[in-house]
DNA sequence: TTTGATAATATGTATGCACATATTAGAAAG
DNA sequence: CTTTCTAATATGTGCATACATATTATCAAA
């Protein structure tokens, strides 16, 4: 209780909280009552509870005070693996290969997700993530060449698209999704799978500011778990 | 530059980060060197410099220093769905339907996740979530009845087994992997899918302190997509 | 009654300062 | 040359304070 980080009064209150002590919807004391009863100052207190925040137990508001979220929501972060890594993690030797590399028109599809204006030109990639030869999970990514012109000239056989953009195209934003896909011609071709397989599937599409750089799809070999602490 | 909250500041370094401004493996500028340049206090660079550490971008450590990560690992946060909240978000009128409820001694790779002596007794629920009467994803769950008594006399016809568990079984800690499964029989005509479609599942495992309390596998209907921010 | 200005208030954040703590470099001892 | 101790240093954190800002409550004017 005198004891004043704002990592344990952070799990004090987590464990009030837990315990049910202010119900689900309701507003809990105030940051200065907080300060006064663990003796310390109100930006310790402050502090613990945006990290409750960002967990996701409590909402916040100016003037409003802090509110016990109705449903405790269970927010889990994911280190969105890079491949190579992943690969070579597992003592195995890594290797993009490059199927196909075309600049074409944007499809309606792409050009939605990218919001390009219609017939702006992408570069459309196809990869194989290779792991001591054998397929770990394949790629088709479109890229708007507007947003990073440099891509056209980059190695991509040598360093894969991922790597490449992390490093040359800054980005503010992005979002993701997860499903699980069936195995079309192509992702069965390249992962030694049947077609009609279940994949764990990876879709991402990432801009900065308000200009939409790149979006793909990754589907992993059958098997494929990826996992997270909560 | 003269813009000095730790807002700005963190995405003009984060820009900086992203074109290159110190390689990737280097050590960059100290918190001192910083708060001069964009003449705000030390306090304020550390702030900024600490959420891009949480955000993968960054490395740091006393003494030390703060060091350019290798490979920026991209950090994704999901709040992990409860489904009755994801269904009525929809409109639609959520209802679980309690299909198994079983108390048998646990089969060996549910000890072996749930840490359980031999021939210890669990509680094996299965669970189809219904929206509006359709399936949406189905559960199998087992719970550690050593771990939470009270769970054997929980209405679990009225409510979900996930719900009553976040109310009554404090948790500190779980795991989570997100894979592609194929349909099996149970779950197909649970989701009215075809055996061997692709349906993407969340297994999660949840203890509190070193009791394990329950883990579960919860496939959703084909078509089914997480989404989260990066 | 409705609208709009105004005050009150809880959280948000910047700052200067002090001290804690981890880590490293370098000096001293063996 | 190796080990051990010590000092230097970058980050980590707490605190008091001041002010910013969003939101709500209150009350007066239309």
């Amino acid at each position: 209780m005198s004891d004043h980080n704002h990592h344990s009064i952070r799990e004090a209150i987590r464990e009030r909280l837990a315990a049910g002590e202010w119900p689900p919807g309701s507003l809990m004391p105030g940051e200065t009552a907080l300060a006064e009863e663990y003796r310390c100052a109100r930006t310790t207190v402050n502090r613990a509870l945006q990290t409750l925040a960002e967990d996701g137990l409590i909402e916040r508001k100016r003037r409003a005070g802090t509110r016990v979220k109705e449903t405790p929501t269970r927010r889990a972060t994911f280190d969105i693996p890079i491949i190579r890594h992943e690969i070579e993690a597992t003592g195995a030797k890594y290797r993009p290969h490059l199927s196909l590399r075309e600049t074409v028109a944007a499809p309606d599809h792409i050009a939605a997700r990218l919001r390009l204006k219609p017939d702006a030109m992408v570069l459309h990639l196809q990869t194989a993530h290779l792991a001591d030869g054998r397929a770990h999970a394949f790629e088709d990514r479109w890229v708007n060449i507007e947003a990073v012109p440099g891509v056209i000239d980059a190695p991509l056989d040598r360093i894969s698209a991922n790597e490449w953009l992390v490093r040359h195209a800054p980005y503010s934003s992005g979002d993701v999704a997860f499903l699980a896909t069936p195995a079309g011609m192509r992702e069965a071709a390249a992962l030694e799978a049947r077609e009609g397989d279940a994949l764990f599937t990876i879709e991402r599409t990432t801009w900065f500011e308000d200009r939409f750089i790149t979006t793909m799809r990754l589907s992993y070999r059958p098997g494929y778990k990826l996992q997270a602490r909560l």
